[in-house]
DNA sequence: CAGAACGTTCGGAAAGTTCTGAACGTATAT
DNA sequence: ATATACGTTCAGAACTTTCCGAACGTTCTG
């Protein structure tokens, strides 16, 4: 069967320019929030594509290996940023994926998984030790006692901090989620 | 000199056992975000230290070498996250360190610094795109023009996401910094 | 049923990051 | 002045992450 074109060495070399620099923006960005490179990439190659595409356009499109390209999709799939669709006349069991266009379902998904899970995770350990220590204070000698209040109250400090954290994934959580389509309405915070 | 107590292997267990799993759950945190783990074990240390550090009391702490703590240090004065401080009875030009206790102050800093400038970045490669695409389309044929305007689209859906993610940043930044020394005010978006 | 078409998994190669020990420079003390 | 104490820099060691090619299993096609 014949493929739509989608870009490629033929093309107008200022539309190239164009789509490798988004692609490579989007490398970047993924880098920095802990993704690897390509996983960048490759979302942005589905989202500047004019039709889904499959494990092998990747490789094309991005000199990548066919192994690499599918621990990658299946990262995206996880995280809820690509889904796969089915694709008419595709011969048989060839998987074809496009970016998940819902940006706001993106966020709350990576919010959700990651940060929060952290987040919890860090509130977790301090409200465990903070725990600890009070249990321990009575039978520690007046120096050690002295050290444990330090620790006390720097832990409860900090514990400020994570819950604030916390506050503002929970407000942007609902933020986006009252909005599930379009642009979230500018925050007001007081 | 003699040097008060921080904390060693003859301090109560469990007093040691809290101090290390504050450490390790600030080292994930830093890894997390983006810096070495140390990063985040050397400001635990710092934070709860009832004393300033010096560049041989980490060394000993935490089983590190020199260099690691002092080009470590370095990273953490950039990041504003720990300030110099004098110690009266210290010998000749032997430097240490305290933990930035005020973590609004931190959090306006990373935020300001980093998010804020690669958000920025993101926005500005976008819309140089755009331009790009719009200035090349008269010169374009039938179907590159469709991909052009495909390319704006996405490019313009994208856009709204980054806008979003910079106001929410400036949101927190303004909230930050009205209360710069507690617990900031729970958001309300309405 | 044989062969091609695909996606997935795995061991190890390549690239990138973090850490260290040694050399160095400069300030302090004797 | 000389020696010591201290922080910094740098080349490469150790470790981690990312990536690839090859082998494999399964589903389709003829």
């Amino acid at each position: 069967m014949t493929e739509q074109p989608v870009i490629n060495t033929q093309s107008d070399p200022r539309l190239l320019a164009v789509h490798d620099s988004m692609l490579d923006g989007l490398g970047q960005l993924a880098d920095y929030f802990g993704f690897s490179k390509v996983t960048g990439q490759v979302f942005g190659a589905l989202l500047l594509s004019p039709r889904p595409l499959c494990l092998d356009d990747m490789v094309e499109l991005l000199d990548i290996s066919k192994a690499n390209a599918s621990m990658t999709m299946r990262a995206l799939g996880n995280l809820g940023m690509v889904r796969e669709v089915w694709v008419r006349g595709a011969s048989g069991r060839r998987k074809y994926y496009e970016a998940e266009s819902n940006f706001w379902r993106i966020i709350t998904n990576v919010l959700k998984s990651r940060e929060m899970r952290d987040v919890e995770r860090a509130l977790h350990v301090m409200d465990d030790n903070a725990k600890k220590l009070n249990h321990a204070m009575d039978e520690l000698s007046e120096e050690e006692r002295h050290l444990a209040t330090l620790y006390l109250e720097r832990i409860s400090h900090m514990q400020g901090l994570f819950q604030f954290a916390q506050l503002m994934i929970e407000a942007i959580l609902e933020q986006v989620h009252d909005s599930p389509d379009e642009m979230p309405a500018i925050p007001n915070w007081d």
